[in-house]
DNA sequence: CCTATGACCGTGA
DNA sequence: CTCACGGCCATAG
């Protein structure tokens, strides 16, 4: 395991193309891990997805709305420190509702 | 090439 | 509905 040495925007390979998607989610909107990967075209690859967010450094993830990023079926992933509810702060900062502690996918969620 | 780890996901109990 | 298991993928030693 360990963390990546160095995940930087301008990283290569796998890292790259998940960063370039999630910058391609717009505002407001989010998508799920799953979904971000069949876009690699990688439908088992969510897990990989997460590995790659995971690896943002302070530094860099003002690049990357990684916040727009949320588990199946919109349920905040994040599960220690600050970063889930950080995460549901940009959410409602960008007017993404949510229901029952989970974001409704049916109106903030990308369509494929 | 091996094993271990994780911001996942689908399935079955 | 929730929980546990197994499978997937990329990356670190």
């Amino acid at each position: 395991m360990g963390a990546p040495r160095q995940a930087i925007p301008g990283a290569a390979g796998f890292f790259a193309r998940v960063y370039a998607a999630v910058r391609s989610i717009p505002r407001g909107h989010v998508a799920t891990y799953g979904q971000v990967a069949l876009w690699l075209g990688a439908p088992r690859g969510a897990r990989a997805v997460g590995w790659a967010l995971r690896a943002l450094r302070p530094e860099n993830e003002a690049c990357v709305p990684w916040h727009r990023v949320v588990g199946r079926g919109g349920r905040i992933s994040l599960r220690e420190g600050a970063g889930p509810r950080l995460q549901v702060r940009r959410l409602r900062a960008e007017g993404v509702r949510f229901v029952e502690g989970r974001v409704d996918l049916g109106r903030h969620g990308v369509r494929a």
